[in-house]
DNA sequence: CGAGTGCTTGATGGCAATCAAACACCGTGG
DNA sequence: CCACGGTGTTTGATTGCCATCAAGCACTCG
């Protein structure tokens, strides 16, 4: 397991390099996967969670025949399928949407972290919440805004999550076809395919095959009207560690 | 503070009395609100959470002027406000949608009690796990299903929590103007009531004022076409308490 | 009793779904 | 080599759900 994962338990609560090491050692295999590939499907048994190293994966909900709804995309960094730990049965699909790497945890690993490292406890608490900002951020952009602006919202966001693992430029190769958009912001392909016509025609963007260009992020990102959210890291929660002195440095902060 | 507030803490990890109780200490104060009190706004700094021991009181996100979705109506034994945790300003505003109690929590406290017990930590994490995965349902729901599809599942919804803390039978007084229940379900007022003419045509429910009679809960539930999740009280959670033996008895998995 | 809030209904319009069809691209197999 | 099916993109035509605008009514409250 590489970096990327951990910034994200970095994030709320500095932690040790004891305490980095004993999450690198929950994984017990890596899985390689191709695009179209299912990580685990809904219904099926929860056994495990899953970080991301690499690549792109969709976490979708199915719905009556033939229509779903892209629930997440997550990025290098992300943790995989967490929230159905509470769950016999998954919730979602967790699907490549192109050539990823996935390191599996066993959930019963999981816990027993979870109990002899409350630091790490606390890092992960935080973490789930910040992912139910971002989910109540959509629905309500869902609710409440029209397709051009979800499809605006949604560019702005994989942008800024990107830069968080290393982009650099205005720019970024998007591995989804109109019709998984179209299952991200809620609409149909068909209709993914007239609101992106819709956008390149204001001109903030241009595209190139698959490579995105955002010509105007600000216009972009006040199209898109989603909040601008300050996360922050609380001095609360900065608990003296257990042992060995903190080793991590205090970056990070989305 | 009274009894409902703490299945939600012993739905996934079964917890002691000695745990229990240094939860209830955790309040400073009891605030009595009447509808339409703001316990907190969109903005405001982030220093407690609130715990919800009578009422009912709803999240809202204010978007551009005069619309606002409204991401959760909170029951008694709900935990209010937490996701801005991680935020120095609030995400959402907390408005009580009738004569409502709440105590209040301050994150410092909390912060301190999460780190110095690990399975109330546990258990707060599952909780916010359950949280998400009803986010993710409520985001396909509303990107996914049609006005009156929506009404119904959040119907549903409603009754089968407040069937949690001790309602009998299929009716419940609804203290939501059809307003607010455009809010909740993602569209305007006007079609707010047309949906609503819509639902009583169906023959599924019943509405004498304020009082809402559910007249066939399964029909009801598959319009609504909200997935039936099973949450599980896991066997890798139940860690050894740290002293006394649990006194707690091992019920209430929704 | 006037103002405010909430409920209700009608008329109109727009955004997005749906239906349909053509085309490009790609890897496979004859 | 080309035929072929499959996937993804694109465009047109039509439909329908829901937003918007508008107005009237009921009820409460100061």
């Amino acid at each position: 397991m590489r970096n990327p994962a951990m910034h994200r338990f970095n994030e709320f609560v500095p932690l040790t390099s004891n305490e980095i090491h004993s999450i690198e050692r929950l994984s017990v295999r890596t899985l390689h996967l191709r695009r179209h590939d299912a990580i685990r499907s809904q219904g099926d048994q929860v056994r495990d969670v899953y970080l991301l190293t690499d690549g792109w994966v969709g976490c979708c909900m199915d719905v009556a025949e033939g229509r779903r709804q892209m629930v997440k995309v997550h990025l290098p960094g992300d943790m995989l399928g967490t929230p159905s730990m509470t769950l016999r049965t998954a919730a979602e699909t967790l699907v490549a949407l192109r050539r990823a790497t996935v390191e599996v945890v066993p959930v019963c690993e999981f816990s027993r972290l979870f109990v002899s490292s409350p630091r790490i406890a606390s890092a992960m608490f935080l973490s789930s919440l910040k992912e139910r900002i971002f989910l109540m951020d959509r629905l309500t952009s869902v609710a409440r805004t029209s397709a051009i602006q979800r499809l605006s919202a949604f560019l702005v966001n994989v942008y800024e999550r990107l830069k968080l693992v290393g982009l650099e430029e205005a720019q970024l190769d998007l591995p989804l076809s109109q019709g998984e958009l179209a299952d991200v912001i809620g609409i149909t392909a068909v209709h993914a395919n007239r609101t992106w016509g819709q956008l390149e025609g204001t001109g903030l963007i241009r595209r190139e095959g698959r490579r995105i260009f955002l010509l105007d992020v600000e216009a972009l990102k006040s199209l898109g009207a989603m909040p601008q959210r300050r996360f922050e890291r609380l001095p609360h929660w900065n608990i003296a560690p257990p042992a060995e002195p903190s080793l991590s440095s205090g970056t990070m902060v989305a």
